[in-house]
RNA sequence: GGCCAGGUAGCCAAGCGGUAAGGCAACGGUCUGCAAAACCGUUAUUCACCGGUUCAAAUCCGGUCCUGGCCUCCA
């Protein structure tokens, strides 16, 4: 049994798709007018997280990420450097990939792009405007709020009692303040469409509505964003598409809290603002930035440093090492354990349930570091065999289908090294040690490092 | 001002009524030709603060202080 915290009703649900064994999933992507920033990647892991998470539980998820390409940012960093608008944005979809790549981010399985759905969002519009919905005043087209009475309840905020001198001074012209437009009619800018509803571009909210619907159907089984969608964005989306529909839009909310850095809110004012791009100039790995962006429970903030940055790496390397290293025990010939396919029970026992628990992935972890030195515990008193290291290496290569933070390709060593390993070994049986430590020092260089066992020399990847 | 999160060891981070998981770092030990790695052990009488409820509170209630978020286009 799943359990997910979901934002509509704040409290932890059972988890049930409305097809079974599948789960259709809408994740909010990134509007790409810049490289996306650790932020960002937050939330993105996070959705890794789950989307990994539900596989391993065994559904078939579908998913979409939206891209969103056409707003005021996009639009203005195109007029500036004097291009198109795809041109402009281009570089930062295809940066945005190798991003995801970088961060071993799953992929989904369609990431429309805004620019590409305008006659779906205009139709939602038409429908909007027939049922009263939505009005039309100068050019643009606004959704009116004081039509859908359960506008609020995402965000639980009560209309009522807010307004401030932001929306009144707002520069549409609105029949209230509240509403919020679905379509910006254009007179002077460069982009824009010639459609049934009139020239001009579409609100930002239309798009997550027209492509979720397309992809996923009226009604689909969760939503994810950062903590700053719920509102206005998602609330609106919810508006706009159960008044097209009048089906429920979304069962599952989920929210991820925001990254803060050093305790403080990122800005490129204070001089704390990471691009992933940032960190990996900086000599830090893939792998520790991805451990570290999962590992803090995704519905609190995740304070980033660099000095949790440098934990997270040594963490992982860990981790990887443990790894590699059970590969020299797949020499050992020998009866096989019973205990260690215990322990490889309750350890995937442990990690599945902590996962299923809203995604505790610390509690999730520590299952694993358990785990981990139950095993060492075995390994150094000579009793792992080969049976059972096989056994725990595909345990891990499953797990690792979830965190993904292990390397688990390439176990081979290239022949010219095993060579010198040799050497080395008959120069240490000699006690000719100043050969056998240029040797190791050789090998070192090459990214070996070599550790002397009683059973035989290992070797792990630095 | 309204609403919503969060404050747990040097750092990161679980736990959310039954007497403080885990990771990183550090230190001591075992092993080693020396290393490295690994293993074993140690490191919070205490969970921002003050009251209260309870046999029992980090966990519930009230108040205070800090940090962050949202309040119309920021994950």
């Amino acid at each position: 049994m799943i359990m997910l915290f979901n934002t509509l009703s704040r409290k932890k649900e059972v988890f049930k798709p409305i097809e079974e064994g599948t789960v259709k999933m809408y994740t909010c992507g990134p509007t790409v007018y810049d490289f996306a920033h650790i932020g960002n990647f937050r939330a993105y892991v996070f959705e890794d997280l789950l989307h990994r998470f539900l596989e391993y539980a065994g559904y078939r998820v579908i998913r979409v990420m939206n891209i969103t390409d056409i707003d005021d940012k996009t639009i203005a960093g195109a007029i500036r450097e004097n291009v198109s608008l795809q041109q402009y944005t281009e570089k930062y979809i295809r940066a945005f990939f190798e991003d995801m790549e970088c961060l071993k981010l799953k992929k989904a399985a369609y990431f429309p792009r805004a620019t590409h759905h305008i006659p779906e969002m205009v139709s939602i519009i038409k429908i909007l405007l027939e049922k009263g919905y939505a009005y039309e005043k100068d050019g643009s087209i606004y959704f009116r709020i004081s039509s859908f009475p359960s506008y609020g309840k995402l965000s639980q905020y009560d209309f009522d009692r807010i307004t401030t001198a932001r929306t009144d001074s707002d520069e549409y012209e609105k029949e209230q303040a509240r509403d919020f437009a679905l379509w910006k009619g254009t007179k002077d800018e460069p982009f824009f469409w010639n459609t049934d509803i009139g020239k001009g571009r579409p609100g930002w909210h239309i798009e997550c509505s027209a492509m979720s619907m397309k992809y996923l159907g009226e009604t689909f089984d969760i939503h994810t964003g950062g903590v700053d969608n719920i509102f206005p964005h998602h609330e609106n989306e919810i508006a706009q598409s159960e008044a097209v529909t009048g089906k429920k839009f979304v069962n599952y909310w989920l929210h991820c809290a925001h990254l803060l850095v050093n305790g403080e809110k990122m800005s490129k004012s204070k001089g704390n603002f990471y691009t992933l791009r940032d960190l990996l100039k900086k000599g830090y790995a893939p792998d520790g930035i991805r451990y570290l962006l999962m590992t803090t429970h995704y519905r609190d903030p995740l304070n980033f440093s660099e000095q949790s940055l440098k934990q997270a790496e040594n963490t992982v390397k860990h981790l990887q090492a443990f790894h590699q290293r059970l590969f020299f025990a797949t020499n050992i010939n020998g009866e096989s354990e019973p205990e260690i396919a215990k322990t490889i029970e309750a350890a995937s026992e442990g990690f599945f349930n902590a996962l299923a628990d809203d995604l505790n992935i610390s509690a999730a972890m520590a299952e694993i570091f358990s785990f981990v030195r139950n095993v060492n515990e075995s390994f150094e008193a000579g009793k792992l065999k080969a049976k059972d290291a096989e056994k725990i290496i595909e345990f891990l290569n499953r797990i690792n289908e979830v965190i993904a933070v292990i390397e688990t390709a390439g176990e081979k060593l290239p022949g010219d090294i095993i060579c010198l390993i040799r050497k080395r070994e008959q120069a240490r049986k000699e006690k000719n040690y100043q050969l056998a430590d240029s040797i190791r020092n050789e090998i070192a260089d090459k990214g070996i490092l070599l550790e002397d066992t009683p059973y035989g020399t290992r070797w792990i990847k630095k």
